[in-house]
DNA sequence: AGTATAGGACACCATATGGTTTCGTGTCAA
DNA sequence: TTGACACGAAACCATATGGTGTCCTATACT
Protein backbone atom coordinates (compact mmCIF):
# COMPACT_ATOMS: atom_id res chain seq x y z
CA UNK A 1 0.00 0.00 0.00
CA UNK A 2 3.19 2.19 0.91
CA UNK A 3 3.87 2.19 -2.75
CA UNK A 4 7.95 1.82 -2.31
CA UNK A 5 9.17 4.62 -0.30
CA UNK A 6 12.46 5.88 -1.94
CA UNK A 7 12.92 8.01 0.47
CA UNK A 8 11.18 9.77 3.72
CA UNK A 9 9.53 12.27 1.75
CA UNK A 10 6.10 10.88 0.18
CA UNK A 11 3.95 12.65 -2.33
CA UNK A 12 2.10 14.46 -0.08
CA UNK A 13 4.85 16.52 2.03
CA UNK A 14 6.46 16.35 -1.46
CA UNK A 15 3.56 18.73 -3.34
CA UNK A 16 2.76 21.17 -0.23
CA UNK A 17 5.09 22.81 -1.33
CA UNK A 18 4.64 25.76 -4.39
CA UNK A 19 7.89 25.72 -5.44
CA UNK A 20 8.14 22.49 -5.72
CA UNK A 21 4.54 22.41 -7.80
CA UNK A 22 6.05 24.74 -10.03
CA UNK A 23 8.99 22.52 -10.54
CA UNK A 24 6.46 19.30 -11.59
CA UNK A 25 4.52 21.77 -14.03
CA UNK A 26 8.04 22.65 -15.85
CA UNK A 27 8.76 19.32 -16.39
CA UNK A 28 5.39 18.51 -17.68
CA UNK A 29 6.49 18.08 -21.30
CA UNK A 30 10.31 18.21 -20.79
CA UNK A 31 13.26 16.96 -19.37
CA UNK A 32 15.44 19.85 -18.03
CA UNK A 33 18.67 19.70 -16.62
CA UNK A 34 19.03 21.51 -12.73
CA UNK A 35 20.62 24.80 -14.36
CA UNK A 36 17.73 25.44 -16.53
CA UNK A 37 14.86 24.66 -14.03
CA UNK A 38 16.62 26.87 -11.14
CA UNK A 39 16.81 29.82 -14.11
CA UNK A 40 12.67 29.94 -13.62
CA UNK A 41 12.72 30.36 -9.76
CA UNK A 42 14.51 33.39 -7.05
CA UNK A 43 16.74 30.98 -5.50
CA UNK A 44 20.14 29.87 -6.10
CA UNK A 45 20.91 26.12 -7.65
CA UNK A 46 21.60 24.17 -4.63
CA UNK A 47 18.20 24.80 -3.03
CA UNK A 48 16.31 23.74 -6.47
CA UNK A 49 18.62 20.81 -6.61
CA UNK A 50 17.01 20.23 -2.84
CA UNK A 51 13.75 20.60 -3.71
CA UNK A 52 14.37 17.89 -6.73
CA UNK A 53 15.63 15.53 -4.09
CA UNK A 54 11.97 15.76 -2.24
CA UNK A 55 10.34 14.99 -5.44
CA UNK A 56 12.55 12.48 -6.70
CA UNK A 57 11.83 10.77 -3.11
CA UNK A 58 8.43 11.18 -3.32
CA UNK A 59 8.62 9.65 -7.02
CA UNK A 60 7.75 12.53 -9.08
CA UNK A 61 11.05 12.86 -10.88
CA UNK A 62 13.38 11.02 -12.38
CA UNK A 63 16.82 11.69 -13.30
CA UNK A 64 18.95 10.79 -16.45
CA UNK A 65 22.73 11.78 -16.54
CA UNK A 66 23.57 12.91 -20.33
CA UNK A 67 27.28 14.53 -19.83
CA UNK A 68 27.41 16.63 -16.90
CA UNK A 69 24.15 17.65 -16.94
CA UNK A 70 21.34 15.87 -14.80
CA UNK A 71 18.33 15.83 -16.70
CA UNK A 72 15.09 15.81 -14.75
CA UNK A 73 11.76 14.37 -15.71
CA UNK A 74 7.99 14.10 -14.48
CA UNK A 75 6.76 10.75 -13.15
CA UNK A 76 3.47 11.29 -12.68
CA UNK A 77 2.41 7.69 -11.68
CA UNK A 78 3.14 8.68 -7.61
CA UNK A 79 -0.08 10.91 -8.05
CA UNK A 80 -2.13 8.10 -8.24
CA UNK A 81 -2.13 7.77 -4.48
CA UNK A 82 -3.31 11.36 -3.99
CA UNK A 83 -5.54 10.79 -6.55
CA UNK A 84 -7.17 7.62 -4.70
CA UNK A 85 -6.94 9.54 -1.43
CA UNK A 86 -9.19 12.43 -2.72
CA UNK A 87 -11.57 10.09 -4.51
CA UNK A 88 -12.63 9.22 -1.21
CA UNK A 89 -13.41 12.83 -0.62
CA UNK A 90 -15.60 13.53 -4.30
CA UNK A 91 -18.52 12.30 -3.64
CA UNK A 92 -18.75 14.28 -0.17
CA UNK A 93 -18.89 18.19 -2.23
CA UNK A 94 -20.49 17.17 -5.11
CA UNK A 95 -23.69 17.82 -4.11
CA UNK A 96 -23.10 19.36 -0.83
CA UNK A 97 -24.48 16.70 1.14
CA UNK A 98 -25.75 16.84 4.69
CA UNK A 99 -23.45 14.52 7.00
CA UNK A 100 -26.54 11.83 7.08
CA UNK A 101 -26.15 11.64 3.64
CA UNK A 102 -22.91 11.51 3.52
CA UNK A 103 -22.86 8.80 6.35
CA UNK A 104 -25.16 6.79 4.50
CA UNK A 105 -22.92 6.84 0.97
CA UNK A 106 -20.12 6.34 2.82
CA UNK A 107 -21.12 2.64 4.01
CA UNK A 108 -22.88 1.86 1.08
CA UNK A 109 -20.82 3.47 -1.13
CA UNK A 110 -19.68 1.72 -4.76
CA UNK A 111 -16.00 1.54 -2.88
CA UNK A 112 -12.99 -1.20 -3.25
CA UNK A 113 -10.38 0.22 -0.54
CA UNK B 1 -9.02 32.42 -7.65
CA UNK B 2 -7.14 31.78 -4.62
CA UNK B 3 -9.98 30.47 -3.13
CA UNK B 4 -10.17 33.27 0.22
CA UNK B 5 -7.68 32.54 2.32
CA UNK B 6 -8.86 32.16 5.81
CA UNK B 7 -5.23 31.65 6.77
CA UNK B 8 -1.86 31.54 6.23
CA UNK B 9 -2.32 27.42 5.47
CA UNK B 10 -3.77 26.41 2.43
CA UNK B 11 -5.19 22.97 1.28
CA UNK B 12 -1.58 21.08 0.08
CA UNK B 13 0.01 22.40 3.32
CA UNK B 14 -3.26 20.97 5.76
CA UNK B 15 -3.37 17.28 4.09
CA UNK B 16 0.16 16.99 4.01
CA UNK B 17 0.17 15.90 7.22
CA UNK B 18 -0.93 11.85 8.42
CA UNK B 19 -2.43 12.85 11.39
CA UNK B 20 -4.16 15.70 9.84
CA UNK B 21 -5.64 13.24 7.11
CA UNK B 22 -6.82 10.87 9.54
CA UNK B 23 -8.36 13.58 11.58
CA UNK B 24 -10.35 14.77 8.32
CA UNK B 25 -11.80 10.92 7.93
CA UNK B 26 -13.04 10.80 11.51
CA UNK B 27 -14.80 13.57 10.76
CA UNK B 28 -16.63 12.50 7.15
CA UNK B 29 -19.52 10.94 8.76
CA UNK B 30 -20.16 12.81 11.70
CA UNK B 31 -19.47 16.21 13.86
CA UNK B 32 -16.83 15.55 16.64
CA UNK B 33 -15.71 17.67 19.55
CA UNK B 34 -12.04 17.54 20.19
CA UNK B 35 -11.58 15.91 23.12
CA UNK B 36 -13.55 12.87 21.48
CA UNK B 37 -10.86 13.27 18.40
CA UNK B 38 -7.85 13.04 20.44
CA UNK B 39 -9.06 9.68 21.76
CA UNK B 40 -7.79 8.43 18.24
CA UNK B 41 -4.23 9.84 18.77
CA UNK B 42 -1.31 8.98 20.91
CA UNK B 43 -0.95 12.72 21.51
CA UNK B 44 -2.33 15.52 23.65
CA UNK B 45 -5.41 17.50 23.31
CA UNK B 46 -3.21 21.04 22.73
CA UNK B 47 -1.51 19.12 19.16
CA UNK B 48 -4.82 18.11 17.97
CA UNK B 49 -6.22 21.37 18.46
CA UNK B 50 -3.37 22.84 16.69
CA UNK B 51 -4.32 20.60 13.72
CA UNK B 52 -7.59 21.45 13.77
CA UNK B 53 -6.60 24.51 13.87
CA UNK B 54 -4.85 24.61 10.64
CA UNK B 55 -7.38 22.20 9.03
CA UNK B 56 -9.87 25.45 9.52
CA UNK B 57 -7.41 27.89 8.25
CA UNK B 58 -7.47 25.63 4.94
CA UNK B 59 -11.28 25.95 5.63
CA UNK B 60 -11.47 21.79 5.50
CA UNK B 61 -13.37 22.25 8.97
CA UNK B 62 -15.81 24.40 10.31
CA UNK B 63 -16.30 24.74 13.86
CA UNK B 64 -19.72 24.83 15.81
CA UNK B 65 -19.74 25.55 19.70
CA UNK B 66 -22.63 23.61 21.81
CA UNK B 67 -22.50 24.04 25.34
CA UNK B 68 -19.06 23.73 26.55
CA UNK B 69 -17.54 21.39 23.61
CA UNK B 70 -16.54 22.40 20.17
CA UNK B 71 -17.30 20.20 17.33
CA UNK B 72 -15.78 19.88 14.10
CA UNK B 73 -17.31 18.93 10.91
CA UNK B 74 -15.72 18.19 7.85
CA UNK B 75 -15.91 20.48 4.99
CA UNK B 76 -14.35 18.98 2.10
CA UNK B 77 -15.27 21.84 -0.63
CA UNK B 78 -11.64 23.50 -0.31
CA UNK B 79 -10.40 19.86 -1.92
CA UNK B 80 -11.87 21.10 -4.86
CA UNK B 81 -8.75 22.85 -5.59
CA UNK B 82 -6.74 19.85 -4.75
CA UNK B 83 -8.90 17.95 -7.44
CA UNK B 84 -8.20 20.97 -10.21
CA UNK B 85 -4.59 20.74 -9.48
CA UNK B 86 -4.65 16.84 -10.30
CA UNK B 87 -6.49 16.72 -12.98
CA UNK B 88 -4.08 18.58 -14.62
CA UNK B 89 -1.66 15.75 -14.31
CA UNK B 90 -4.36 12.73 -14.78
CA UNK B 91 -3.87 12.19 -18.02
CA UNK B 92 -0.15 12.09 -18.28
CA UNK B 93 -0.16 8.65 -15.70
CA UNK B 94 -3.36 7.26 -17.54
CA UNK B 95 -1.55 5.64 -20.94
CA UNK B 96 2.05 5.83 -19.48
CA UNK B 97 2.27 8.32 -22.62
CA UNK B 98 5.82 9.81 -23.96
CA UNK B 99 7.09 13.62 -23.03
CA UNK B 100 6.34 14.25 -26.71
CA UNK B 101 2.77 13.04 -26.45
CA UNK B 102 2.18 14.69 -22.93
CA UNK B 103 3.48 17.92 -24.60
CA UNK B 104 0.56 17.36 -27.98
CA UNK B 105 -2.19 16.55 -25.25
CA UNK B 106 -1.10 19.45 -23.26
CA UNK B 107 -1.59 21.93 -25.72
CA UNK B 108 -4.05 20.00 -27.74
CA UNK B 109 -5.92 18.65 -24.92
CA UNK B 110 -9.79 17.66 -25.24
CA UNK B 111 -10.35 20.54 -22.28
CA UNK B 112 -14.24 20.98 -21.22
CA UNK B 113 -13.34 22.74 -17.83
C1' DA C 1 -21.83 27.30 45.76
C1' DG C 2 -18.50 24.17 44.57
C1' DT C 3 -16.42 20.89 41.60
C1' DA C 4 -15.48 18.63 37.25
C1' DT C 5 -15.16 18.88 32.28
C1' DA C 6 -14.14 21.09 27.55
C1' DG C 7 -11.08 23.51 25.29
C1' DG C 8 -8.41 27.72 23.99
C1' DA C 9 -3.99 30.57 25.15
C1' DC C 10 0.65 30.71 26.19
C1' DA C 11 5.41 29.51 26.99
C1' DC C 12 8.53 26.26 25.79
C1' DC C 13 11.28 22.62 23.19
C1' DA C 14 13.47 19.57 19.49
C1' DT C 15 13.56 18.74 14.92
C1' DA C 16 12.28 19.69 10.09
C1' DT C 17 12.28 22.84 6.37
C1' DG C 18 13.81 26.08 3.06
C1' DG C 19 17.22 28.79 2.11
C1' DT C 20 22.31 30.37 1.79
C1' DT C 21 27.60 30.01 0.81
C1' DT C 22 31.66 27.41 0.00
C1' DC C 23 34.01 23.64 -1.83
C1' DG C 24 35.02 19.44 -4.62
C1' DT C 25 34.51 16.64 -8.63
C1' DG C 26 33.33 15.23 -13.25
C1' DT C 27 32.73 16.74 -18.01
C1' DC C 28 33.11 19.63 -22.03
C1' DA C 29 35.64 23.01 -24.91
C1' DA C 30 40.10 25.56 -26.44
C1' DT D 1 46.10 20.88 -20.12
C1' DT D 2 43.80 24.59 -18.71
C1' DG D 3 39.70 26.64 -17.84
C1' DA D 4 34.70 27.02 -17.65
C1' DC D 5 30.47 24.78 -16.59
C1' DA D 6 27.07 21.46 -14.15
C1' DC D 7 26.12 19.64 -10.15
C1' DG D 8 26.26 17.38 -5.54
C1' DA D 9 27.97 17.65 -0.67
C1' DA D 10 28.63 19.94 3.53
C1' DA D 11 28.24 23.41 6.92
C1' DC D 12 25.46 26.83 8.41
C1' DC D 13 21.24 29.75 9.51
C1' DA D 14 16.37 31.45 10.52
C1' DT D 15 11.95 30.10 10.79
C1' DA D 16 8.23 26.62 10.66
C1' DT D 17 6.38 22.51 12.51
C1' DG D 18 4.72 19.22 15.71
C1' DG D 19 4.75 18.25 20.06
C1' DT D 20 4.66 19.14 25.37
C1' DG D 21 2.93 21.17 30.00
C1' DT D 22 0.61 24.84 32.64
C1' DC D 23 -2.96 27.96 33.21
C1' DC D 24 -7.36 30.25 32.44
C1' DT D 25 -12.27 30.70 31.35
C1' DA D 26 -16.74 28.96 30.25
C1' DT D 27 -20.12 25.59 30.85
C1' DA D 28 -22.31 21.64 33.14
C1' DC D 29 -23.42 18.75 37.21
C1' DT D 30 -24.99 18.11 42.01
Amino acid sequence: MAALPSGKHDVFQAIADPTRREVLRLLVDREMPVTAITGHFAMTRTAVSKHLRILSEAGLVKERKVGRETRYRLEPQPLQELRGWLQYYERFWENKMSALQRLVEAEDGPEGE
